[in-house]
RNA sequence: GCGCCAAUAGCUCAGUUGGAUAGAGCAACUGCCUUCUAAGCAGUAGGUCGUAGGUUCGAUUCCUACUUGGCGUACCA
């Protein structure tokens, strides 16, 4: 809505500034692009276009150069409501912010909770893979990362039009997986997580650990995996039962903690069901000559004229490996369901391998392969440094949701706000979830990040938990507006009576949402929409703490600023869907 | 060694794609709860934007080199 204001006036801008060239210079010449910027402070005006670039080219102080532009663009009468300033070496505006507040208040109005959106993908088919757990081991904290970015990208792509298909790549064989087993068929003694009281997924975990600590002891604890794991491919009888009881433990679990944390798919795939399809595939190239057979067996594949060295695609004894199903994966995916861009949300430290996977893919001559995106996230470290499970460090999921769940359960009860939020438990996961959630996509998933447990915790300052206090102290106004008889309907809204400078800069950033909704899409970061919410949020609590709302005097400044609040509610429900921020009436 | 990425306040992060006096939160200090929820608001203090060059009217932003850190370069995933 912002950029339509924006753009009639760049337009008006370059037009004159055009004319005025050529007048001077005596012949057309080509303008360096003209932009548009915010000024620094609100007092010198909405939108600023820096004329130096022009008033050198014109051979003229850009101060001269902005009066004059300003002068001409005040002779035509078919400029955009406004008021034009000269700023030093800026040409500047005020936009006509009573305007925009009504027409926003229309749009909002009209569009309630697809407010914001666009259609720019215009029903493209967009698969997103991401969680991708193995089934020896609970959630951690990496995980977490990766999940909040998965649901959070997916949601702002379907916020930008595209269809989404969200996946999860179940890593549920190989060697790791078999390592477990061992242990449980060795220290297990027939326990299960229903006689022990434990979660599936941390009952098998807690043998993955047990492997470790049993091959530190015994060399041949190692070769005993990959025998295992041979016997797996076999189909062994005794292997399977076990692999099937052991897997089905282990995703019960992550089950429950994907419910827990609001994480959903629409496809799970399976290693286990991809890897002999993935085989064939490589086969296939090998026939048509893509890749190439060594002496001992095992086949290649040849990136170095593309500065990607040499990559084993099959073992020599023939078993797959990681890139083998990968191979499959992709391409079953198309099959199932033919999309028009696939993105990876993996770990930055695989970039080598999906470099080297899209290639393979493309070698084998599917052209969707250059559809193929690798969102790369960044590590999440401690500070104290990196998570080692070694050392246990490596920060539990589970636990950490249900810390964060009693710290939210444990305010509400000491701010004794039982009462007024109702279901105390909902709200509760509800606050812990959107400081989670928040936390983990503050930044921007290229970066590594440090994770902070003391901070994590806080829910003061620029946190999950804040942003959703704003929507709830929004949510109960509105609602005692109502109660004390006000009527939205009845009153009209006069947006000529929000004259304030911080209601005109709540309009403006109410006003920004779309645009921040289509570049966090464009560029696949999360990031920019909590940025986004935390301005929104700030303005809000700065505005409302100071200026009175029902008490405002006037039933008409009452019914603006309710009209104001109402909207600045929309747009927070409206982005904390994409960032995974549970919107909460009461708090 | 080679490749990719990062470096902004004591700590954690933003920084409108090259423009005006580089901003937040945390931590420290100071005010504000008979007034729409104090999970809040306002203020003080805190900076050689890793270093050195270059391009430009203008560089935290682009280029080059260097320094430091991370990741990768497995018949692991």
């Amino acid at each position: 809505m912002l950029d339509t204001v924006r753009q009639s006036w760049k337009t008006l801008v370059e037009e004159e500034l055009s004319s005025y060239a050529t007048m001077v210079l005596g012949q057309e010449v080509a303008l360096p692009p003209l932009t548009v910027q915010t000024p620094p402070k609100p007092e010198l005006g909405d939108l600023a276009f820096p004329l130096f670039a022009y008033a050198k080219l014109l051979r003229m102080a850009p101060p001269m150069l902005a009066s004059e532009l300003k002068a001409r663009i005040e002779k035509r009468d078919d400029r955009p409501l406004g008021e034009l300033l000269v700023a030093g070496p800026y040409l500047n505006i005020r936009i006509d912010m009573s305007a925009l507040a009504t027409s926003l208040s229309f749009a909002i109005a009209k569009d309630g909770s697809a407010y914001g959106t666009n259609n720019t993908l215009g029903g493209k088919r967009i698969t997103i893979e991401f969680s991708c757990p193995n089934t020896n081991k609970p959630l951690h904290l990496g995980h977490m990362r990766n999940d909040s970015i998965g649901e959070s990208i997916s949601a702002i792509m379907k916020a930008n039009g595209a269809l989404v298909r969200k996946v999860n790549l179940i890593n549920n064989r190989g060697v790791h997986i078999c390592k477990s087993m061992l242990a449980y068929q060795k220290f297990g003694e027939g326990e299960t997580p229903q006689s022990t009281g434990m979660k599936g997924d941390h009952f098998v975990g807690k043998y993955y650990v047990k492997f470790a600590a049993w091959a530190k002891e015994d060399p041949s604890a190692e070769t005993q995996a990959q025998e295992m794991l041979q016997r797996w491919e076999e189909d062994d009888p005794v292997v399977m039962e076990l692999w099937h009881l052991m897997n089905k433990w282990t995703l019960d679990g992550l089950a429950e903690s994907y419910k827990n944390m609001g994480i959903s798919f629409d496809h799970f795939y399976y290693e286990s069901e991809t890897y002999k399809f993935g085989k064939s595939e490589i086969l296939k190239g090998l026939d048509s000559g893509v890749f190439y057979r060594e002496e001992d067996g095992s086949v290649w594949v040849d990136l170095e004229s593309i500065k990607l060295d040499k990559k084993v695609l099959l073992r020599k004894d023939g078993t797959s490996l990681y890139m083998t199903q990968d191979v499959g994966t992709a391409i079953m995916r198309h099959k199932d369901w033919p999309f028009d861009s696939l993105i990876y949300v993996v770990a930055s430290e695989q970039q080598y391998h999906f470099k080297v996977l899209f290639h393979v893919l493309s070698l084998l001559g599917y052209e969707w392969a250059q559809d193929l995106h690798h969102l790369s996230y960044g590590m999440v470290n401690l500070p104290e440094g990196k998570m080692k499970s070694r050392e246990g460090t490596v920060v539990d999921a589970d636990e950490l949701v249900e810390q964060l769940t009693a710290l939210a359960l444990g305010e509400i009860r000491a701010k004794q706000r039982e009462e007024l939020v109702g279901d105390v438990e909902k709200t509760s996961s509800s606050i812990a979830l959107g400081a989670l959630n928040y936390y983990l996509l503050q930044v921007n998933p290229l970066k590594d990040m440090i994770f902070n447990p003391a901070e994590s915790i806080s829910f003061n300052g620029n946190t999950g938990p804040y942003l959703q206090y704003m929507g709830a102290r929004i949510s109960s106004m509105l609602r005692k507006y109502e109660s004390e008889g006000g009527d939205r309907e009845e009153t009209g809204f006069d947006s000529s009576l929000l004259t304030l400078g911080d209601e005109r800069e709540l309009i403006k950033q109410i006003a920004l949402y779309p645009e921040v909704v289509a570049r966090s899409g464009a560029e696949l970061d999360p990031s920019l929409l909590c940025t986004y919410l935390y301005d929104l949020s700030r303005l809000f609590s700065r505005w409302y703490h100071d200026n009175p709302v029902l008490k405002a005097g006037s039933k008409e400044l009452v019914r603006a600023r309710i009209e104001l609040s109402a909207m600045v509610m929309q747009v927070l429900k409206n982005a904390f869907a994409l960032v995974g921020i549970p919107f909460l009436h009461s708090m």
